[in-house]
DNA sequence: AATAGAAATGTAAACGTTTGCATTTTTAAG
DNA sequence: CTTAAAAATGCAAACGTTTACATTTCTATT
């Protein structure tokens, strides 16, 4: 019903291959030929069946993010930045939401084939062997965000050394008592990365000879309430902490209720430094390490397109990003 | 290169038609049968071209979500739930992000034919006659969500209901000058949803007698900047108001945010009203007005499946969803 | 005016499914 | 055993493009 090259080619007395080739801009059409497809293409209000030309040509002009399904505030940045980058362009993009690691290799699958894309996004810290199997067998670029594997182009920040700046930032400030807020640690989505930064923390740490005690060391599962329960929690050890530094910026805004709640004062009584500088920080004045998020976004999709142009050389590129602590104001000297 | 039914069929001496309606679980294909066809599949690590698929079939298994690209946690929300519902069924979506009311036909027109869809739900306010004609002329279900048109199915709030009974608290209070923080009054992409909050704010006002005063509506874009401007420019006028009703959390987080600068306490100096339930009003104590923006995800994309079902009546099914007030922590009686 | 080369166009075979219809095989009733 | 109906399978034509390759039509040179 929708009209096809083939009503435009009858119409003008053409072939269809003319009529494809008018309408992509290809070479060797007679001016005059294009402007007249161009010209019936509009009457007709045609546009392309992206399956059938995706289906002939190979290319799907379709972009995939793979990411958590997780409501959370830095993979909707960074997929709204991708998305943004593209909306100009021809691509589409896809979202594919995985939400836990039995799922995410059955997820990985769901895309075999590479039928479904031209390249992926992998914005999910833990790909296990067989997940990068999968990823290879796609056969298309791969550019995986928030972590780097040595078999793809990746784009990362270096986690440990800017927790390990936070860190010491508040170790100056003269806190002794250091709690810290981390993902669920066993939790495999977010495997790598609260890791490298809980290192951070322990480097940080030993290089002021601070002793580690892990009854500081508590999870928040990188949400609002993991973060207000840990919080909580951190509060009723026996020597609770002057200082917390929550990995996310929703755990330490969910932190920051808790101990609001505690009639408690900030900075005064306790200190709460976040990580990701999320949009909202700035306005509740909080303390953070700012992540590039939206660059994260715009190179990982710059670096895709840029695969997709010029063929992988079997190198992959890395790209790390800055980090940045912004002191605001839920940080401050210790009470004595 | 990657294994098709053909692959499958000649593997196992049958024609492709059988490899087809056992791969889909059709009736009319002998249990042994179908069993190797899966085995052999599953071997093959077979998986199906759904491009071939969907123009074979018509169907494109593609679900499309049209709205603002604008980094709202409104959209992202509901955006997010959506794929949340479909992400175990054998739909994808693919959101369609629209920046602006120039852009925003040229973006329908991006999905003519509906041959990228199976169906659609929008989330742009404004639906200009042209936008309804080419949306209906895709030829698929389509369901608006936030706003409601006789032209298709969709799903709404009462906004001016909540906003009026949102007024009503503040006055019963005992306030009488209350600002109002609303969207950009020209931005046609919000156009009806501000109207119609600001609709019931001025019913509340006249409800009560109380005098509308047009320095008291400022417009704060939706956003968590704007918002804060919009308090500055609040506070400057003659007489400040003792409450301020914003149209969306994130710009009532932008005006606490003013309001702290100004060294103002909230409630006690001023009170501040948001719109949403964003997350994070919780954490902060955020008296708001709650939107089931959950529920519209999931609702409309149930609606959708049953429209895809069972084919278009002709009369287009409205759901109005509940809207709650939840007072929390930045409200309160006005000081005198 | 002939001709070589370039430019424009056409032909037809893919791409990997689905599906209406035809054919074969199985099942069960007589 | 026949035979009719049901079940299983096969055939082949779509679906709407793209793209080698072939053919025709121009253009410019001699």
């Amino acid at each position: 019903m929708p009209p096809t090259i083939k009503d435009i080619a009858d119409k003008l007395g053409v072939s269809t291959a003319t009529v494809s080739r008018a309408l992509r801009g290809l070479p060797n059409v007679a001016p005059s030929t294009r402007a007249r497809v161009l010209q019936i293409a509009k009457d007709l209000n045609y546009s392309i069946d992206p399956r059938a030309s995706s289906l002939a040509s190979g290319r799907t002009m379709n972009i995939g993010i793979v990411m958590p399904l997780v409501d959370t505030w830095f993979y909707s940045k960074l997929a709204t930045a991708a998305e943004a980058m593209l909306i100009d362009s021809d691509y589409y993009v896809t979202r594919y939401n995985v939400d836990s690691l039995s799922d995410q290799t059955a997820h990985f699958r769901r895309l075999s084939n590479g039928r479904h894309v031209d390249g992926l996004i992998v914005a999910t810290a833990a790909l296990g062997k067989e997940d990068i199997d999968i990823l290879h067998n796609l056969k298309v670029p791969v550019v995986t965000v928030e972590t780097s594997t040595k078999d793809f182009a990746s784009i990362s920040v270096d986690n440990a050394l800017a927790a390990q700046i936070a860190t010491r930032y508040l170790i100056n400030l003269g806190h002794k008592r250091i709690g810290v807020i981390t993902g669920l640690q066993d939790d495999p989505m977010h495997f790598s990365v609260p890791q490298e930064r809980l290192l951070g923390y322990h480097t940080a740490l030993e290089e002021y000879e601070l002793e580690v005690r892990p009854e500081l060391e508590v999870s928040g599962n990188f949400s609002l309430a993991g973060g207000a329960e840990a919080m909580i929690e951190l509060l009723s050890v026996r020597y609770p902490p002057t200082a917390v530094f929550a990995l996310s910026d929703e755990m330490a805004i969910g932190a920051l209720k808790s101990i609001r709640e505690m009639n408690l004062r900030v900075p005064e009584d306790i200190s709460v430094l976040g990580f990701d500088d999320h949009d909202i920080a700035e306005y509740i004045g909080l303390t953070t390490v700012r992540q590039p998020v939206v660059d994260y976004g715009e190179k990982a999709i710059s670096m895709l397109l840029n695969l997709l142009e010029n063929p992988e050389n079997g190198t992959h590129p890395h790209v790390e990003l800055d980090t940045q602590l912004i002191v605001r104001s839920t940080t401050g000297p210790p009470m004595r």
